[in-house]
Order: C-alpha cells, then structure tokens, then sequence
DNA sequence: TGAAATGAGGTTAGCGCTAACGTCGTTGTG
DNA sequence: CACAACGACGTTAGCGCTAACCTCATTTCA
C-alpha cells in the first residue's frame, strides 16, 4: 500500500503541476481543472466523442500533456465493464513457435487496444491449464488466447465458456473453440511429397508426442501422403520434441534405415538431434538418408547439413487469432478455424546429391 | 461494451444461482446476500482479516464457492489503488535466455500474487522503449521488469522513475536501476580460461552486437583472462546474434586462424553457424580449433560437435528480479544489483583431442 | 457492580471513471 | 417571431470494492 496517510484528501487534490516529479496520480479533475472544464469534458476528449468544440479539445490536451495524465485504467475498468485485457495461457517452453506466436498475438492485441496478461503452465494436464485459466478470469479479462495445443486440454477449456472469449492459437481442439493454426497436416504432406519426389523409397516418421495435437495431425500428413503414393508408412517413432529424443529415434533408425530412405521429423530440434546421431553413425546426410524437419527456425539454415523444413507463418496466427477473439467479444460468432498455410523451404538436407 | 439495457438495476441484482451459466458476473453483495452477512464481511473473508468468526467463515466461503464468484479486480484495484499488476518490457525474440527470462519472471511473480502483462519492442532504440514503459505505466502497473539489456535502454527508464518500481532483469544498467544479472564478464572469463588451459594458442572473440551490454561485457570478460594470464588479446570480431553472422565471422576466422587457436564466440547461435562455416572449409572442430559458446542452449550438446558453453541460471535471474521489484514496491531500497554465477559445460567442442 | 476492553460484525464514504440525462445558448424553420 | 432542433457542455449516479469508522453484545478486571 502507499504509506502516505490520507488523511487530506482535499489537500492532496488541490492542482500541482509538478506533482508529477512526486510520482503521484494525477486524475480527470486535475486535468479538467487546468483546462476549465468539467471532468467530463475531459473524458470526451480522451474518448474521442463528438460535441467537443476543436479549441476545448486543445485546451483540454494540452492540459493532459502539461500534467502527463494517464487514464486510470481500474476506473475505467470498473465503470465500463471491460477490462481491455486479453490473457494467454501459455505452454512455459522457449520453443519457437509457440514464443513467436505469443509475441506475434501481443503485438495484434497491442495494435487493437488491448493489454496483454500472461500465465504459463509447466504441464498440459487439464488440472493445470484450469487454474491457469482461472487465474486468468480471476484478472477479468475478456477473452483469452491459448498456445498449449493439447487434446488433453479441451476439457478445460470448456470450464470457463461464458466467462470470457476463448480461442487456441496452434491446433484445432476438439469442441466448438474457434482455432487458428497452421495447416499441420498440409505441411506434412509437402515434406513427405517432396522426398518422395526426390526419390525416396520409404519416409520414416518421428512424431512428437502423442497427447500434441500438431504432432497427431502431421502424423495424418505424412500417411496422407505416403498413401497417395501409393506407398505403405513404415513403423512410426515417437519423440517429445527434444533434440535428446531426436538423437534417440536417429539412433534407432540407423538400424533399421536403407539407403535411399528419407524421414520426416516432426520439428527441427529433433531433426538437429537426429542429425547428429546419423553423423556419429556415419550415416551421410543427404547422400545416404534425406532429412526434412517441421518449423523452419532460424538456426536451421545452420546445421550440418542445412535442414529442409517446415515455415510456419506464426505472425499470421497471433493476428488472426486476435481477430476471431475480438469478434466473439464483439458478440459475433466468429468462423470455427482460420487455417495459414504452411511452406516448404528446401535445403541441402533433403536433395539428392547428383551422381 | 455490453449490449443490455442497464435501466432496471434491482433486478439485475436479484440473486440467482445459475447466473454462472449465463457469464453474468457474480458480486460482492450477492455472496453476502447468499450467506446472510454485509459485504463487508465477505470482503473480511477473502482478504482473510481476522474477526470473522469460524463458522461465518464457513458460510461466506460455501456461499463463494456455489455462485463461482471471483474478486472484481478494477474494483479492488481502484479502492486499494494497488493494481497487482507487474509489467514486463522485453524484446520480441524467441531468443533463448530472453524467453527463458519471462517465464521465470512470470513464475515468480505469480507465486507473489502478482499477474504480469507484457509489451514487447521490436528494437531497443530509446523512442520504442519509452512508448513500451508509457502503455506499461498506463497499465497502472506497480513495477516494471525489463528484459531487453542495452546501453540505449538506461535514458528511457529514468523517464519513468517515480511511476512505478523498475529492476533490469538481463544486465546491469547505467543509472540507478536495481539489475539482476548473470556475470557475463566471469562467465567469459571462465570459457577462456578454460581455452587457454586446453593448450590454446590464442582466444579470438566474436563478440555481439555493439550495444548490447552483454556484448561488452564478454568483451571485457575475455579481455581479462588473456591479460591474465599474459597474452594479447587478438582483433575482435562483431556479429548480431544470429547463426548468419556467426558463419559470416567464420568464414573471416578461417583465413587468420591458425592450427591450435580457439575461438570464444559469444553466444551459441553465432557459434553454430561459425561451427558451420568451419565445416565447410575443413577446418575441424575440435582438432584444429577448439570453440567454446555462450547460454548453452539445449540444442547446443547436439552440434557437430557437440558445443561447450556458458550456461546462465534464467531462473534465478526472474526470481532475483522479482524479489528485488518488491522490495523497491514496499517501499524499500533494494540492493543495486545481484549477480547469478555462470557456470562452464565442456562438451566435444572445446576439448583437445589426444595424439 | 460498573466501566473499560474486546470481539464480530455493519454502515458509510470514497477510489476515478463513464452512461445517461439535464441545461442553456444558438441556429434554423414555418 | 415562436418553437423545435441541435451543439456543447455540466450534473448525477453508479461500477464493485476497501478503509475507516460505528454499533452492540460479551467478557474482563478493578
């Protein structure tokens, strides 16, 4: 609390310009005192409401610009019944995609007027998301951005319906919460068409893990894939995302590899794992194996090899998902999904070497 | 805003338990209502003040737990004047130490009772850091972390000073800011030292971007430990962080080093792509030069070679900066700075091999 | 036994803002 | 020239909480 006592009200609203060294709010009296208005006049001009003469106006800005007002956002909070507060509740991971999503989600809100609160979760088990979301309403914020896809957390999710907006930005959930994300299971099927057309006899598959939305759908590409071929998916292989898991599969698969074979892995950590334990096998990567990964993150143009990949356009989702939670705020009912495409960008990792 | 018609307030407050279903918010006076007790005595419960009677108690909490109410925060925010909010101003990257910064800083600050809402800058010029720190301040936020260490940084937060409470999280500042920081200077102290002591000939430095702190002080760390132990520090090299650059210096460094040599590079994505770079011309790593990074990410055991590194405590960092927020909040003078160790992981990279 | 002290609550007055309505001159219109 | 319509504000009543005081029964102790 603030220790000054408060026993002066009256003295403490008297007007003091240089009250803002002292570090002491200054309000819409202060203001509309200095200017000679009232403090309703002020709260047009903030508001930009019409019926305000052009020199009151300047005199009103003026005035906020001379005592370096700042709206009190609890007051206006309370009095309009909006906080202009979005949450997102976060996987805590400093993985790429969801950190660019949620720095592509804060700059959406940020050009829309809105604030942006956080809360990470550790783990995607519904107890754990729910308090996160109720942490979330607890700070009244009127719809919130999820980027943890997991199937686990649909039951969560539907806890809090009704308290405030709610859309995921990564996968698709089960349910009826609108979704933005990119199309999982399109860039699967570009990874997996591609080394099939650069001559690959089998695509292996390293899926994340199971309970991850996106590694489910990339696992539907990928067999999507194989099948318009004409081909049979081999075993599949599971990882958690990590480059350790990464080296694992890698590990097991330079048993079971034949040259000429190619894998997908579904992100590029665990490409870069897998790449390193083909190197120690000395398994050549991409005269011997062609490796496509899933993210394009920037390091990826950097590994040895150069590692084929799969872009994701994470400034596209924040937006878009900003947009469909703005309009269900608005009361609208937004489209169920807004699906970004993904790309393909090639390099050594996956191009059969001439000769 | 809220489309109904605000005109016959009674029966708006009129008690209904299914109210939760319908979204509209649950009040103070309706708990009360529900438990037979004032407000005020509700508001006792909650904030757990004494003279409240067990059994009362009992009943306020049961009647809180039926309707699903939760604290309106504009509300109490506005009679405390404490808005419980902590604001954080980083810089947009998925960077590994800044993200990792954030969630620690968030873990934190939640197990204090404290939500935390971010804004992020694209650059660090003054200009953007000024705007970011006047939407946190707008916020009502009671302190402000900031993670985005850089020199350009230190004028714009002593515009705010007075505001809110402020520590730097990433690196000490000029001015008069409370930082929590990982010793940079040791850290690169303790990588090349460790050169040297492998047998390395010379240390070359790729250091980061001129304005960042953390930058200089690798510099400065490294500078120190070849004064040390008697050698001349050799021409640096500058790059921006990124995998591109670290390649670009690599190339550089591949026509000046000689057999022997050892490269301290200051973070771990540069030293990828330098890592690269030396690949390509077939200069092997670790027989012919030896490399040591900086952050130890978690990809960095998966390099070829596996990479030595820096590691910083991000953890202990976001708790620090934390704690030190809410001694200055409290009305303390919090200590200037705290300084988390680095710590040294050896890995294929900077070991000289035998024979 | 009476006065003071101690619970265990209730009442009231804001916190700083906005919505809704009220007021008062000025302008247009028949 | 009277009256409506309108522009440009001002007044008032909350939004849902908490701080500070108030009340009233009980207990405690001289």
């Amino acid at each position: 609390m603030p220790s000054q006592s408060n026993n002066n009200v009256a003295a403490k609203r008297e007007l003091r310009v240089d009250r803002r060294e002292v570090g002491a709010r200054v309000s819409m009296v202060d203001v509309a005192r200095l200017a000679g208005v009232s403090h309703m006049t002020v709260s047009r001009v903030i508001n930009n409401h019409a019926a305000v003469r052009e020199e009151t106006r300047r005199r009103v800005l003026a005035a906020i610009d001379r005592l370096g007002y700042q709206r009190n956002t609890a007051a206006r909070a309370l009095a309009t019944r909006r906080s202009g507060i979005i949450g997102v509740l976060t996987i805590e991971t400093a993985l790429y995609g969801p950190a660019s999503t949620l720095y592509a989600v804060e700059n959406a809100a940020r050009q829309e007027g809105f604030a942006i609160t956080i809360t990470s979760i550790k783990t995607v088990d519904p107890a754990t998301a729910k308090e996160g979301l109720r942490l979330l309403t607890a700070q009244g914020v009127e719809g919130i951005v999820v980027i943890a896809p997991s199937s686990q957390i649909g039951e969560a999710l539907s806890s809090i319906r009704g308290r405030a907006a709610i859309v995921t930005a990564g996968d698709a959930l089960a349910g009826d919460v609108p979704a933005v994300y990119v199309d999982q299971a399109g860039g699967a099927r570009l990874a997996t068409t591609h080394l099939l057309e650069q001559g690959a006899a089998t695509v292996w598959h390293v899926a994340g893990p199971r309970d991850w939305l996106h590694a489910q759908a990339r696992i539907r590409g990928w067999r999507a894939a194989l099948k318009a071929a004409g081909r049979r998916p081999p075993p599949l292989l599971y990882g958690d995302w990590t480059p350790a898991s990464g080296y694992h599969a890698g590990l097991t698969l330079s048993e079971k590899i034949t040259e000429g074979d190619a894998v997908f892995v579904a992100n590029d950590q665990m490409a870069l794992g897998m790449l390193r334990a083909f190197h120690e096998r000395r398994i050549r990567v991409p005269r011997d194996v062609l490796v496509v990964g899933f993210d394009d993150v920037p390091e990826a143009a950097y590994f040895t090899p150069p590692l084929s990949s799969i872009r994701q356009d994470f400034a596209a989702v924040g937006r878009n998902a900003i947009q469909l939670l703005l309009e269900e705020i608005n009361g609208g009912h937004p489209q169920r999904a807004s699906v970004v495409p993904a790309e393909l960008v090639v390099r050594r990792s996956s191009v059969r070497p001439k000769g």
